[in-house]
Order: C-alpha cells, then sequence, then structure tokens
DNA sequence: GTGAAGGGCCAC
DNA sequence: AAACGTGGCCCTTCAC
C-alpha cells in the first residue's frame, strides 16, 4: 500500500497544515512515542490522514525549542486535535488521548475508536481479534505490516520505512472508518458507540491522575499480617503434621500450605471427611468440629492478605507521582463493565485497615460517591413490576420494604432474619439463582427455600414473568441487549440443558449488568465536564462507585457536582423508579 | 525457563 | 452433584 505523506517540522508548516486538515469533517489519529506511559518517554509523531493523504507532526524539533506543552507555534496542532467539530478516527484512543493531554495539554475530542467498535460490533465472540492490523484485514482487507510499531522513535533522524507505517497507520483508518460507521448503524449499535467513544477521555485522564497510596501504612498493616501469617503457617503444620508425626523421627513432614492438593491429602490424613474441594464455603461447616479446618482457614485469609495485597501493589507507586496508575479497560467484560490491572483497584478489599491506605493527598479530599442497589433498580425498571417500584420509591429501606411485602406483614414488623432472606434473594434473582443454591446460603432446607422463592415471586408477578420472558427471549433470538443498545451474543448448544441454563442465567443477567456499566460510563461523561473548571480529579472506579479528589475547600460543592452527575446519568436509563447516589467527603477512600 | 490451566478468593 | 453473573491476582501443577 504506497502512501502519500507531508513531513511538518516548523511553525509555518504547522499553521498552513492545520489549515488544510481543519476543512475535513473526518480525520484519522495516531501518535508514535518512545515509551507505552507517557511518564516514561517522549511523544514523538502525531499524525492526521484525510482522502488526500497524511500529515505527520515530528513533535522533536518543538521539543528542543523549549519543549512541546506550553509551546504556542503548536498551538494550531492542539485546537485541531481538542476540536470536538472534526471526527477523529483512533484505534484505541486512550493511548494517544493520555499522550497528548500530558505532552501538549490538550483534549482529545471527536473520539471515533476503532478499537472499541470492533469490541461492540464483536458482541463477546471471543476468537475475534481486535488489533489494528486485525480490525483493518477484517473490516477493509488491507493487511498492515505493525513491524516498525516498536522501532527506535527516539532517533534524531527518522527513516523512510519509520515514516511510511507512521502514514500508513493513520491513513488506514479512514476507509476503516467508513466501514465501521455503516456496520454500528446496521447492528443498531450508534447510541453505544458513542456512549463508548465520550468516556475515552474522562478514563485516560482518571489514568494519568492516579490514585495516591500511602505506602507508609500499606507496609505497616502488610509487616503485622505477614507476621500473623508465619504463626497461623506453623500452627497449621503443627496440626496437619500430627497425622504422620509417628512416622517422622527427625522433625516435622513439612507440606506446602498454598498447595490445594497437599492440604487435602494432609487432612484426608487426619481422618477428616473433607468434601469435594478446599473451598473456604465447603470447609466452613467442619470448623467447628475440626481445628486443623479452622486453622486452614484462619491461615488462607492472613495468606491472601499477604500476597495479592502484598509488596507487589506497592511496584506500581510510581516514584516521580507518588500513585498507582492503574490500567483501566473500558470494555473489560463483554457486558460492558470496566476491568482493571496493574494494579486491580477494583478488588481491594472492603475493610478500612486496606481502604485506609487509598487517601488523599495533602491538603485534599476524596469525594466518594456510589450508586444505591443501581442494578435492582435497573431490574425495576426492566420488569415494570409495581410491587418492586414501589418498595423503591417509597424511600424506605429496599430489603425490608420487600420483606413486607414478601412475608405480608407491616414494615416495622419486620424481622432481622425476613430482612436478610430478602436480601439474599433481591441480590440473587440479578444472577438467576435457583432453589438449591438460595437455600444452602440461607440455611433453608430444600423445601423452604423453594416456598421462599415461590412466596417472592407470587409478590412480584410482573417481575417473574419478565425474567421468564427475558430469559425466553435470550435463548430465542440467542442475543442480549442493555438499555444503551450494547449487545452480546449467546452460544450454547440448544441440546444441552446445561448450556441452556447457563445461557438463560448469561441473558438475563447482562442487560442489568450490562445496563448499570453504560450509567456509570455516561456518568463519566457528564462528570468530566463538570469537572472542567474546578480542582477536581477523577481517581477511581468501581463498577457503581466514583471517587474524585479535590480541594478541601471545595470539596461540598464536588460532591454536589458529583452527585448530580451520576443521578442525570442514571436517570437516562432508568425512569420508573428514583436513582439514589450516595455521597462522602473523606481523607481516605472509607465512609 | 515459560506458559496454560485450574483452584482459590478479592471486588461489585 | 450442582447450576449465581462479571473481572484480576496469586499460587501450584504440569506440559513443552
Amino acid at each position: 500500500m504506497d502512501v502519500y505523506f507531508q513531513l511538518v517540522t516548523d511553525a509555518e508548516a504547522v499553521k498552513a497544515a492545520c489549515e488544510r486538515l481543519s476543512a475535513e469533517e473526518t480525520l484519522g489519529f495516531d501518535t508514535e512515542t518512545t515509551e507505552l506511559d507517557p511518564h516514561d518517554g517522549d511523544l514523538r509523531l502525531v499524525q492526521f490522514s484525510s482522502g488526500k493523504g497524511s500529515v505527520i507532526f515530528d513533535m522533536l524539533p518543538f521539543r528542543e525549542k523549549g519543549g512541546v506543552r506550553e509551546n504556542a507555534e503548536l498551538a494550531p496542532l492542539r485546537d485541531l486535535i481538542a476540536s470536538e467539530r472534526h471526527r477523529k478516527v483512533v484505534h484505541n484512543a486512550k493511548f494517544d488521548a493520555k499522550w497528548v493531554r500530558h505532552h501538549l495539554g490538550c483534549e482529545l475530542g471527536g473520539v471515533f475508536d476503532t478499537y472499541l467498535a470492533s469490541l461492540l460490533i464483536a458482541a463477546g465472540e471471543t476468537e475475534r481479534r481486535h488489533s489494528l492490523a486485525d480490525v483493518a484485514q477484517f473490516f477493509t482487507g488491507v493487511e498492515l505490516d505493525k513491524s516498525e510499531q516498536v522501532s527506535d522513535w527516539a532517533s534524531p533522524e527518522l527513516s523512510q520505512s519509520q515514516l511510511e507505517y507512521a502514514a500508513r497507520d493513520a491513513a488506514v483508518l479512514l476507509p476503516l472508518h467508513r466501514q465501521m460507521a455503516d456496520r454500528l448503524k446496521a447492528d443498531d449499535l450508534e447510541r453505544v458507540a458513542e456512549l463508548e467513544f465520550e468516556t475515552v477521555v474522562p478514563v485516560a485522564e482518571m489514568e494519568l491522575n492516579g490514585f495516591f497510596l500511602d505506602e507508609e501504612r500499606w507496609r505497616e498493616r502488610l509487616t503485622e499480617v505477614k507476621a500473623v501469617a508465619e504463626k497461623k503457617a506453623e500452627e497449621l503444620q503443627d496440626l496437619l503434621a500430627a497425622g504422620v508425626a509417628q512416622a517422622t523421627l527427625f522433625g516435622r513432614t513439612e507440606i506446602n500450605l498454598d498447595s490445594h492438593t497437599q492440604v487435602m491429602g494432609a487432612l484426608l490424613n487426619l481422618g477428616i471427611p473433607m468434601p469435594e474441594s478446599t473451598r473456604a464455603w465447603q470447609l466452613q461447616p467442619l470448623a467447628g468440629k475440626y481445628p486443623p479446618v479452622a486453622k486452614l482457614l484462619e491461615y488462607r485469609e492472613v495468606q491472601k492478605a499477604a500476597t495479592s495485597f502484598g509488596e507487589n501493589i506497592l511496584e506500581f507507586v510510581r516514584p516521580d507521582t507518588g500513585r498507582v496508575h492503574a490500567d483501566f479497560r473500558q470494555i473489560g467484560a463483554p457486558t460492558g463493565r470496566f476491568s482493571c490491572s496493574h494494579p486491580n483497584l477494583q478488588q481491594i478489599p472492603h475493610e478500612t485497615k486496606y481502604r485506609r491506605c487509598f487517601r488523599a493527598s495533602e491538603g485534599k479530599k476524596l469525594v466518594i460517591a456510589d450508586y444505591s442497589q443501581i442494578e435492582l433498580r435497573i431490574l425495576a425498571d426492566f420488569s415494570d413490576d409495581s410491587a418492586f417500584i414501589e418498595a423503591f420509591v417509597s424511600g424506605q429501606d429496599f430489603h425490608t420494604m420487600t420483606a413486607a411485602q414478601v412475608f405480608k406483614v407491616k414494615p416495622e414488623e419486620v424481622t432481622a432474619e425476613q430482612r436478610s432472606f430478602a436480601k439474599r434473594l433481591n441480590f440473587g434473582i440479578v444472577y438467576g439463582v435457583g432453589a438449591s443454591r438460595f437455600g444452602l446460603m440461607t440455611g433453608l432446607s430444600q423445601t423452604d427455600a423453594e416456598n421462599t422463592m415461590r412466596k417472592y415471586f407470587s409478590t412480584y408477578r410482573k417481575l417473574d414473568e419478565y425474567l421468564r420472558t427475558s430469559a425466553a427471549k435470550v435463548t430465542d433470538e440467542r442475543i442480549a441487549r442493555t438499555a444503551s443498545g450494547r449487545t452480546l451474543k449467546l452460544r450454547f448448544d440448544a441440546a444441552n440443558r446445561q448450556e441452556v441454563g447457563a445461557a438463560r442465567r448469561y441473558g438475563v443477567n447482562m442487560p442489568i449488568q450490562g445496563t448499570s456499566a453504560d450509567i456509570l460510563k455516561r456518568s463519566l461523561r457528564l462528570l468530566h465536564d463538570d469537572l472542567r473548571s474546578t480542582s477536581g480529579k477523577l481517581v477511581n472506579i468501581v463498577h457503581d462507585e466514583v471517587i474524585v479528589e479535590c480541594d478541601a475547600q471545595e470539596a461540598d460543592t464536588i460532591a454536589a457536582t458529583l452527585e448530580s452527575a451520576m443521578v442525570r446519568g442514571g436517570e437516562e436509563y432508568v425512569r420508573k423508579v428514583p436513582v439514589k447516589v450516595d455521597v462522602n467527603v473523606s481523607d481516605e477512600w472509607t465512609k
């Protein structure tokens, strides 16, 4: 593929090129960088493509003339990048958005992300790949050679091959955009695509902002828990060795306590009637009778605290910012939920001793907001069940209200046990819980569990009907859809009862979980716009929770801003019940 | 040595 | 016996 390009290296050419590019409605956009993290390296090239060829802006000459970020000669380029009127077709725009934000100081406006579009179109089909080369191949048939991607972009003189690569990567985006835009329209994915595209910049900024982690607090907790883990390990070794102690004259037989195979063997040796696995919920009933089982559970708990939440997370604290800058994948799950890694800030234990380590930096506050029972509100909205809706509209405690309705007593007469049943059932139905599992988690017999569930569904007839018709529909059409139009293709063998059952649960759950993700994404965009002229910075999100860091004196106003953005985001998709958001201002990631 | 698979467990 | 949805991380085991 031959490609025409122009290389721009001085102020005059920047002005002229940007003027010409401004006439275009849609532009391909790409960058080449010397590292993967914008904190570590330099932005070398900024490329645009139009139907008339590619323009490559070399940042090196500008950096040599006193830096790139404040350079007035680059103003036309910054304006073009930030402009919402010009569509920028970008593959994985979060990457480029971070680099231009950090190095040029501007936002990337008008995003059309071919990576996210490809994920939406694939709708959960796992065998599809989503690199630019794969996506270009799939939608346009063009073969891309990515061998220069990892070449030396810091070199003073770039080779012809490097420049051609840079130009070609940008040029391929326009034909790709035409194909993908058609496909998004045909699949009725335009609304969710826009939602995703508008989420890119807020997420890019969140990653750049990072979340402050108090290393000293984390280390203190870790030192403590490591000592306990060592002690528990000793004690557990002693207890497990009892079964074979007579056979070993020369001290105790050590087993690997982290090996479930060895642990299972050792417990069997002691004559303990072991269940299928050594998972905590299966061992729990045996803990009262068998001290080694109880000790194993204690060991596992502290061992988890010392490893999964140990030294490793400290390696993600950047020395230059003092903060962790995790990777957020905005379509991390096929339901549309985010996933997070390096480190995963969505799985930090809820206990105060962990959460207090994530705190506001000096002079700042954290504003922490979360949706109150958003998934159940979505379910109420989808099902249109008047009693279920009423339980929310009443404004009283939801689980108490549902318990009152199900057990036919006054709300003030609901016992703690009744509320607990209702609560677990309320959560369980979102996942398609069955009577046996419900019985297992409540301690009810199979019959009592069935009776309680029958009572529940006869109280909420329309909810029951919704769940049934929804399950029938998704297995019939083999596709599930959220409120924004996000889709998930379901694959199952209709002759296999287990697969059909899984598909029904999955197909019922996906629109609920996915709509919750839609709502969070919408609120992130609204929030991003509302925080623009404030000290507020997005620092973390956990599915239904948003955390903003801001100047202490501005915290109360920003709390109101955040709550409003989240409520408005929710109200775009949920209308039949109120959307409730709880907000707290704190020094730490705790209430 | 490396990587995949599976067990186990943290979050929502 | 199991059949409650989504993710990532740590660890062991096992294959190459």
